[in-house]
Formats: structure tokens, C-alpha cells, sequence
DNA sequence: CGCCAATTTGAGGTAACTCAACTCCTGTGG
DNA sequence: CCACAGGAGTTGAGTTACCTCAAATTGGCG
């Protein structure tokens, strides 16, 4: 990330979801030539976020939604009395902001867990270019949709599932996000704390820290800090799916 | 479907967006009289639905939205080995069916909690009409965005909050959603069962009554059986936004 | 009127939490 | 190059909020 003393460097002139590797997991999805030109004209700027920066907080006017070009976010709400919940982690091709919506103002904040940058959808011009392409209406839906039925997947884990249950849906989940960018499933590196999983899944970062201690042991990870080695993926496909259905 | 000996009645003729008394909750909101004639002649059948039985369940083929017209509902997803997990409560105004657009079909089940009236709102319609008008357009979104803003209220719930906490926040999200609707927010009759509550707020049946007997012993609620009557709804307020802020 | 589901209440168990000490990295400056 | 500081992670010991299991009670509905 061509880094001067800031580190924040902006190129809208490269900006171009036509020539963009991440079109097939972003936005883009299925779209024509015709369509992408577009598009080009709309997703005009690009912005950098240095690591621990936020690319917005909870109050601020909402004006345009962000897809992750590099790097990695996590979002999280506070309540009243300060305590926070991290309620997802954002990698590439994937879509920031959209708690914005329904009240002109974000809901969240999101902070980049590693130098980052996003591409800058403006979020009047996407309604208007997706009256005009349904392709692109239907797109903007169903990714909306999706992030719906993500999120009641974590309302499951969180209302009944137990911690190893957890954190093995936790890194499965993280396992197939990655292979699907074209990364080994089998190797990762957590570009976020204890802290934060255990905030994300409803746990102390003592209990996150036990929990992978004891996948080690049992022979279902190789953990070294944030370097994980996923050597039975099986094993953790079995605790999330529950062990009753092993009978 | 129009059942004589059961009560069940569909009235097609008279589903009309444009009269209905509850076209400032739901998804009218803010149209003019030539958008709400646009809708009267999409949104065309009414269905019901009877107590326990579902309108639609995880696995169905996605084609339409749904208004509740009458009536409350449930959603739950459910796991491979069975845990299942309420997402929600819906009332009066209230969308059914986001969950579908993603995948094409629908990813939980709903279940009428009592005997209940919904208005089919055929989504390839909607998505067509709100091409055409950006306030259908611009309000189905607001809707979705919300849904998704609730999910995170609800992660931070089940995340971070101790029984009191849930119970309460759960007693005063209902109240504020039935005084919207003209009810009094001091007394209210609950749809759900304690197992159903417990399931919502990541609890087992037993805490939640438990939690129900606390808050009557304390003079916070009046409890008998699933009529409620809140007696102190500060002291509901002070458990939600965390006993620290009151020093 | 009696059945059955829903709810309440009690007693004991446990998964996860809290608090605390220690170790391991990473980065910084002498 | 090494010393050192500080954040992140690990591990142990004791506590607790909620769960589990069980029994008693209530209330709605055929």
C-alpha cells in the first residue's frame, strides 16, 4: 500500500469494477458489460483505511455503502452503558454500511483490523443506477438479504450453542470465506484478538483462549497466537453440527 | 381457501393498501394517492393464517412478501441436529419473508401465534413497481436496512446481557411496538410461551419464569400467567441501559 | 369435569466467568 | 545488539449465573 507518512493515498483514477478480481464476490455479480461501464462511473473513489482507523461510527450521516477491496473490518454496536458487541468481520468483496440505511445515519461502528482499503459506493446513485438495471436492484437484495439470514445464523449460535460449538462455527465459517477468495481452508491467520472473537461469539477472550488451548490438545487445530492450522476439519463440522447426529 | 365452519375468509376485493389503517406502519409509508393505487393493484390477495400453522417454513420457494395484517407471528431457524432458535416476533405492519430473497427460498419458518391475517406481497412485483417509483424503492429498503440494525440489537442481547437485561429489554421493545400500534404500553398480553420467549432471548423457560416471578416480587411487573402489566417501567429502562449508568 | 399443556418453584450441578499471575511477542530506543 | 515496555495470550483457582432435573400448580378447552 504505497505508503507515504499518512499512509492514506486515494486513486480514483484506477477505481474500475470492470477490471476488478473481486467482481464475481462483490457487488457486480452477473452483471453485463454495459451494465459494469456503469457502475464504473458510480464506484468513482477508493479510500484507505489505515489499521485500528474507522471507516465510519454509529451517528454518522449515511451516505454511501463501501465494499472491502483489501484488507479487514470488524463492526460493532455499543450500548448506552458502553458495553460492545462485534457483530461481523468483513473481508474482501464484502459489503459495509448498510445498517445506514434505514435511518440516514450508521448504526455501527467499523474499524479496519489490518491497513485496508474499500471502494466507495454513493448510495443515492446505487438506488438510481438499480431503477434502471434490475440485475443490479436484484443484486443489491439479495445481498441485503443474505447479510438477514447471516445474521439470525448468529442469533442461533449465540442463543444455544456452547463455546467449543461456537468457535469451531467461527472458524469454519472464516475457513470457507477464504477458500472461496482463493485461500487454503486448512491455514489462517486471525487478523483479530480474543477480545474481539469472544465479543463477536458471546464469550469472554479467556474462554476463546481455553477453547482453542483445547482444540490443540485434542488434536483438531495447531494454534501459534493467531497462526491456525486447521488439521481436522471434520472435527469441528461434527461440534457445530451437534454430536447427537453422530448416533 | 374460503373456509366456512372455520372462520377462515379471504377477501380479495377488499384488500386496498390506499385504506388500510395500517398503511403508516408498514410498507406505504410516505406514498402518494397514484403510488398507493399502484399498490392496491399488487398487493391483491390476503391470506390467513391460524393459530400454529405456518406460513411458510425454511426450504419453500421464495416468491412473495408478506404484511402482517392481523394477528402475531414467530420466526425460527432451526439447526441440522434440531436446536432451533426464535429470531423474532412480528406484529401488525410487519414484513415477513426477507429472509427468502437471497437464496430464492425461504430460510426459517414463520408460525401464526394466534389466529392472524397477512397481505401477499409478490416480491418479482414489488421489485418491478419500486423500479418505478424510488419512495417504494428507497422504503423497502429502510425496511430491510432495520431488520438488520434489530439483529445486531439482538446480538448485542444475546452477546452481552445478563436474564434481567434480556427480559427487560425484550418487555420494553414490545410495549414501545404495541404503543406504535394504539395500545397502552403499561399492559399487555403475551402471544408467546416462556419456552418461545426463552428461545428469543437465549434463555431455558425456566429463567425466564423465573426472571418474570423476580420483576413481580420487585414491583416492576404485575404477572399472571401471560397477562402482564408494567408497574415500573423506569426500573425495566435502568436494567437495559446497565445499573453503571445510574451512579 | 377432567385432561393436558403451560407455568412455577425447588435443589443441585456445571459451563463459563472473574480475578490473578505468568508468558510470549512485538516494537522501540539506548 | 540488547534491554525493556506493553499489549496480547495462556493458564490456574475459585465463583456464579444459568442450566438440568423433578415435582407441584394452574388454567384453558374439549
Amino acid at each position: 500500500m504505497n505508503n507515504t507518512s499518512s499512509g492514506i493515498r486515494l486513486e480514483p483514477f484506477k477505481v474500475a469494477c470492470s477490471s476488478c478480481n473481486l467482481r464475481e464476490l462483490c457487488l457486480p455479480v452477473g452483471m453485463s458489460n454495459d451494465q459494469l461501464e456503469r457502475l464504473d462511473t458510480m464506484v468513482a473513489t477508493r479510500r484507505a483505511v489505515p489499521r485500528g482507523e474507522t471507516l465510519f461510527r454509529a451517528g454518522d450521516p449515511f451516505l454511501s455503502l463501501y465494499a472491502v477491496r483489501t484488507g479487514f473490518f470488524k463492526t460493532c454496536v455499543s450500548s448506552e452503558d458502553g458495553r460492545d458487541q462485534v457483530t461481523g468481520f468483513q473481508m474482501a468483496g464484502e459489503l459495509l454500511g448498510l445498517d445506514g440505511i434505514g435511518t440516514d445515519r450508521h448504526t455501527c461502528d467499523s474499524v479496519a483490523l489490518e491497513d485496508s482499503q474499500v471502494c466507495v459506493i454513493p448510495f443515492q446513485q446505487l438506488e438510481d443506477l438499480s431503477r434502471e438495471f434490475s440485475d443490479l436492484q436484484r443484486q443489491l437484495h439479495k445481498i441485503m438479504s443474505r447479510e438477514i439470514v447471516r445474521d439470525h445464523g448468529v442469533m442461533l449460535l449465540l442463543g444455544s450453542m456452547r463455546a467449543e460449538e461456537r468457535l469451531a462455527a467461527f472458524l469454519l465459517n472464516l475457513t470457507q470465506r477464504l477458500q472461496t477468495r482463493g485461500f487454503s481452508p486448512h491455514s489462517l491467520i486471525l487478523r483479530m484478538t480474543r477480545e474481539e472473537i469472544g465479543s463477536y461469539l458471546g464469550l469472554k477472550l479467556e474462554t476463546v483462549s481455553r477453547t482453542f488451548s483445547k482444540f490443540q490438545d485434542d488434536g483438531i487445530l495447531e494454534v501459534k497466537q493467531r497462526q491456525i492450522r486447521v488439521l481436522d476439519p471434520q472435527a469441528l463440522q461434527k461440534l457445530v453440527n451437534g454430536s447427537s447426529a453422530a448416533c
